[in-house]
DNA sequence: AGATAGGGTGTAATTGTTACACTAAGTAAT
DNA sequence: ATTACTTAGTGTAACAATTACACCCTATCT
């Protein structure tokens, strides 16, 4: 180890990209900064991995010690490694992303005291972020409207019962555009990966939906997606 | 700084894997470990990344110092942060990937005595790599397998000019599945990304094939994909 | 009973994908 | 010069996927 001590002049941090949907609207989970630098400021749940644990590990733990999240499972999907991004020193950050259900209205509370409050900020209305978080948000949030355009992942945001509506207002919030209703509900029932329940949406004030289920057995073929040029 | 210091307790790697094709035979390069642990096994290219150089800049340079090869445009595909993947200490490495062509006969020639060699492997013959790279370089091939069925990026590895053969040669090796002849060229033509030159292939015994050129200008529209239900 | 609001459905035109087999052109050997 | 050899180069029909588009249905509220 002798050899590599002489670098050991770096630090590594776990910053994570958490989406959820709350009334139709997209927000991403954000803590506000407790210590300095940028004390108070608005960023993006984030801490320094620890000798003897693992980066997704690391994940883990940082997101519940900052929000109180549990068991949420994210995906690493980039590192930013510029020398300047950290004002205190070296700091190279490995960015995870995940989407969540809001539905049992999951308590956001800090365990450490190294940020002073988490909560919800819809991703419209993102304000500035200390370090360089704003740019990490938007890597990731194009990370994750790439991949919903090719996995179904948007399940992971809606409530287990859904209607076909919630799942199109969704795809419109990430992607941005408009999508046609018949089309979209065409598309979506021909993957086969919904399964419909005998059940209605109740409470609403008019004719009420089909609710919907995502069946997670049959999304295994979703991950065979690749240009072809015939006989497979 | 100060409450940063306490865990300067780990290091930061990169490793690369460069993809060449020679012969039609598809390769990676490796280098002959000069140092201890696995002294003289063989590794991705990789070392540490200097406290002050961005991660971006450490892949280029370290490539360069193990294998002499300089300003090749690599991409970070992942990173790799088990606690017991290095066994003398902890270290998290960033994974960078890239295609490049192998005309001018670069030399390979390690600048650093770090590796005593560096060379091409086929990538159908990879022997046992040091620490975990047999995983890395796993998730590499994985990530350009599905990376090329996206967009084509297999140019990168061709000779500035070649033929549709070649060019389908190629995709067969890296998908590893034989494709059709005639689909592969409506295809790889309707995208309208190739030029076709007013030259023929020299020096074959049999008819020459025509010369095509990728076109860099056309190349945009291939950021674009994405599952669309209409009405773009 | 009527108004309101979103739920739910089909089709025709177009485009993209697939499977499939022969002739053309150049080289080499005799 | 003829022949054999090797790869280049091409079209089409069946099928699947995508797109654009508009109206009636049903529950609730007044």
């Amino acid at each position: 180890m002798e050899k590599l001590l002489q670098n050991f002049d770096s630090i590594f941090s776990i910053d994570c990209i958490i989406f959820g949907l709350n009334e139709g609207e997209l927000k991403i989970l954000l803590i506000e900064r407790n210590e300095e630098p940028y004390k108070s400021w608005y960023a993006l749940p984030g801490n320094i991995v620890k000798q003897n644990e693992s980066i997704d590990h690391a994940a883990q733990r940082i997101l519940y010690e900052l929000t109180g999240l549990k068991g949420i499972y994210m995906e690493q999907f980039h590192t930013f490694g510029e020398v300047n991004r950290h004002p205190s020193g070296r700091v190279i950050t490995v960015a995870y992303n995940a989407m969540i259900r809001l539905d049992g209205q999951k308590e956001l509370k800090p365990i450490t005291n190294y940020a002073s409050k988490a909560f919800w900020m819809p991703v419209k209305d993102m304000p500035a972020l200390a370090f360089d978080h704003t740019q990490i948000f938007n890597k990731g949030f194009d990370k994750i409207r790439s991949k919903i355009s090719f996995e179904p992942i948007a399940f992971e945001l809606l409530p287990e019962k859904f209607t076909l509506t919630q799942l199109q207002n969704l795809y419109e919030v990430i992607l941005n555009k408009e999508l046609d209703k018949r089309n979209f509900r065409k598309k979506m029932l021909s993957y086969d990966i919904l399964k419909e329940l005998d059940e209605k949406q109740e409470g609403v004030s008019y004719r009420a939906a089909k609710l919907y289920k995502f069946d997670r057995r049959k999304y295994a073929k979703f991950f065979q997606k690749e240009l072809s040029f015939g006989k497979d």
